[in-house]
DNA sequence: GTGAAAGCGCTAACAC
DNA sequence: GTGTTAGCGCTTTCAC
């Protein structure tokens, strides 16, 4: 800047005020100033300015596994809006540690991040108030923290497993399993909640042997589907509670000499984009991922312009994806 | 950091020497400092440290679609990478757009990144030059630079559409289909000359109608096997220049009542997880795409360690992964 | 072993 | 409409 300065023969605070647009310059000055900017490929320093500011424009994103389909298409939903907004976002991948996720924390309040966006993070009650505490803006998404008021976005999972259910029921199938995730996450359990609930809304009596725990992995819901349709009188359609175990009942149903959705009807639950291609394409609940992202940044960056407002829960709604993997129970 | 100098009645370039180990202190001022920081919950900003430092310690990554499995996959691995290296990463979307990019790029040096990963970005030999000139560290990934010395971290496409396709003349096939991208880019036609090649080794002639160009979508490898298996001498095997397109190959073939891979052997490329899930599994091509990202990485960092060191071109070797999707020709 | 002081590049308040 | 100045929070010489 200073070089600018001299090489428009101007006062460093006039540059400055060029840049900025903070107030009048005369015409003359500042077409000298441009002129000078131009010819040095002058950049601001943004460090400096953040520093004066006391401001930053980064926002850090807190990930399980950016790679995971899922969280890739959240991600998506964060960077472009974030990129509207004029802020940029670090990338932070835990792998479901905490002392990763301290870490990464600990560095983004460090570089003084206008915001911090937990997505589906172990962030306990402590963390939250010590960061509210510090006054770092936080939405949590994907996770609900007990005992704490924060900004948060949730998809209603409960939902999604009434809407699955139901359309198997529809389809005239009583014998109906179910792949479970992890049951000590929310939004696993909610799913599992949505089933039993249309299970008992239609009279079907509850069958604990038909419900199997999974992972959220594609083996775990080969494995399950193994077991599931080894049973005396097996499902005739089964939920699994992410698309990846969907696709992995369709594998062992298929090697196990069972044509899907013929002779079972399987739906899945996220809609990621390999949900279109399998064979035959996945019936699925869709969540709106990519929404997920953009409401959880504006409510972050809204956050961040004050922090004193009231915090906010979104709930978004699922909805069903009706393709190739189920049909009327025959 | 004053904070921290009062509360522990010392001077404020005592506290920097202990939160820097810059120098000596004597032990009891020493625990009175680190007694005040944890009493303040004292974090120093980084903002200032690098300014005055000089340095930074995150570094941009661009990438066209950080939600593509592959860029995804090699972004985890620059990500995993800079952590462990005490950098943040900035993650860039730039869809392809030139402007995006260049307003990402733009932003990531006026926030003085210690470098930028550049993958498969449309770059040009002038951003490169301009980059250069200004001493900022970059690494270009997967692309290209015609004219200019960068360090750069390429796969061997070429190789990856021999091994393709001579997977595929030693199952027996003669009539090999070739479903490429576009063909400006050098990864695809590497891939294609790869083809090419061995088609050409095995004295197969080339036959144009065979190949057909798609754009690395899963509708464009649905159509282009469409066409192919309308011919009047339909090919019985098909090499897709990427694992999307394969699956939409198999997807065609399978609703036009040929089996795969008993009537139509299909290979893919780069091996993303997808394949792994189809019905059949996908045989394909791997890139090492997490270690692109490692490697690239490893190199910015060394780059912004030693800008005057000679450019380095590091090449990657692809392998044939065979899964359920190819047969000999009976 | 300790403190004072200058300055990283910038902005904003304050003169003129 | 323009220039001078103080200072954001930190590091690093320099003096003691």
């Amino acid at each position: 800047m200073r070089d600018v300065a001299q090489h428009a023969g101007v006062s460093i605070s006039t540059v400055s005020h060029v840049v900025n647009n903070s107030r009048a310059v005369s015409s003359e000055a500042r077409s000298r100033v441009l002129a000078a900017m131009k010819a040095l490929g002058y950049k601001p320093n943004a460090l400096a300015q953040n520093l004066r500011r006391q401001q930053t424009f980064s926002i850090g994103m807190i990930v399980p596994d950016s790679a995971n389909p899922f969280f890739a298409e959240v991600a998506r939903g964060i960077e472009d809006t974030s990129f509207e907004q004029n802020h940029s976002v670090i990338l932070c991948n835990t792998d479901g540690d905490v002392d990763k996720q301290a870490a990464h924390t600990d560095l983004l309040i460090k570089n003084q991040v206008a915001g911090i966006l937990f997505v589906a993070a172990g962030i306990s009650t402590e963390l939250v108030e010590d960061l509210q505490a510090r006054q770092v803006p936080l939405v949590v998404v994907d996770r609900e923290v007990p005992d704490v008021a924060v900004d948060t976005v949730l998809t209603n999972h409960r939902q999604g497993g009434c809407q699955a259910t139901q359309h198997l029921i529809d389809l005239g199938h009583r014998r109906i399993a179910c792949v479970s995730g992890g049951s000590d996450l929310s939004p696993s359990a909610e799913r599992l909640t949505g089933y039993q609930m249309k299970l008992q809304e239609s009279g079907i009596p509850f069958d604990e042997t038909l419900v199997v725990k999974g992972d959220f992995q594609y083996a775990s819901g080969y494995r399950a589907a193994r077991q599931l349709l080894s049973l005396a009188e097996p499902p005739t359609a089964v939920f699994a509670c992410n698309d990846l175990m969907a696709v992995g009942v369709i594998s062992a149903a298929t090697e196990m000499g069972l044509r899907v959705p013929e002779e079972l009807s399987v739906v899945g639950f996220d809609d990621v984009r390999l949900a279109s291609f399998t064979n035959p394409p996945l019936t699925t609940i869709a969540q709106p991922k990519y929404d997920i992202g953009v409401i959880a940044t504006k409510m972050l960056l809204a956050r961040a312009r004050n922090l004193a407002a009231p915090p906010r829960v979104e709930q978004l709604e699922t909805e069903l994806i009706i393709r190739g993997s189920t049909a009327p129970l025959s």
